[in-house]
DNA sequence: TTGTAATCTAATTGG
DNA sequence: CCAATTAGATTACT
């Protein structure tokens, strides 16, 4: 058992570095520690203030002390203390998932139809129509927007794709 | 071209305020008309690949409704039919399910243990090493992370359960 | 049946 | 706001 993530809280793991093929997984030993960082406003952590009635499962929205992960290691490609907010977020938590019930969405999808970049006073009206805070909803328009821009990246690709062997199977006969 | 955004770019739609009230979306109750393909991008399943059962569908891929639906429905009733799920299956398309080595299986978990959150360039490198794609390898670390938290919540909830029971025994002493 | 690859999407973060 | 990513929930395949 027991958390495999954890690499070692204080200093860098003492890695076997040479028995892991990965070329020492990518020298990562950037020990590039970063400091603490300022508080993170979570109202949903401490004390309930769930006014999210629509969530019907988030059965377990647990934290308890989630490891902090493997910080040092991180060596991402740009932000070097992006590994130490995500292990301090950890801590203090998410925001449980919320739930849309189907009418919420068929509802949502309709004003998406018609305007996909809502002004606040849309998201104001459709907040209170739905009982949704007026920040997931406006969450969702954006999360709804990167759906729509994927959709539509694609299809064009394959749209080109096809055209690419159209030709190809063209030349064959 | 293609977008269904109306009054996108302008911050406020001013045109449609009166026409398109929330009420009036809410009371829409027309064809619908949606165009929204849901593109999914499936490159395996198009291509002259042996599975190409699905074929047909083209049109209304739009999982989007059922989908959720289906997700609140098993919250409260019974899940759906075998046959609907299956004839959804039917023309949904998933990628089939790749089968690692227990070397590439290995590795990984070697590289799990000291970094859970591989970035861009370490996945890649992976990716080289062991053939597979990057977009598996990412896959597979999101679910590697969601096993261990799984794992971890388990042990807490035996944990607290253990604690829980011999309090209580002691009590009946 | 179990484990896990795959999917979808709400939430987060940084730019 | 967008882009990329993660978490959480679930589906479905071996």
């Amino acid at each position: 058992m027991a958390s495999l993530c954890v690499g070692g809280h204080e200093n860098r793991p003492v890695v076997l570095r040479s028995v892991f093929t990965i070329d020492r997984i990518l020298g990562l030993d950037g020990p590039d520690q970063r400091t603490v960082f300022s508080k993170l406003f979570r109202p949903w952590t401490d004390s309930d203030s769930a006014q999210n009635q629509n969530r019907f499962m988030s059965a377990s929205n647990d934290n308890t002390g989630e490891k902090k992960v493997s910080q040092e290691n991180q060596k991402y490609s740009k932000p070097p203390s992006e590994t130490y907010r995500r292990a301090l977020n950890w801590y203090i938590g998410r925001r449980p998932r919320t739930a849309f019930s189907s009418v919420q969405i068929e509802i949502l999808e309709n004003v998406f139809q018609i305007n996909c970049y809502p002004g606040i006073d849309v998201r104001e009206q459709l907040a209170q129509r739905l009982h949704i805070d007026e920040d997931r909803i406006q969450i969702w328009f954006q999360n709804r927007r990167a759906k729509q821009k994927r959709s539509h990246r694609e299809s064009q690709f394959l749209l080109v794709k096809k055209v690419f062997t159209d030709l190809q199977e063209r030349k064959e006969q």
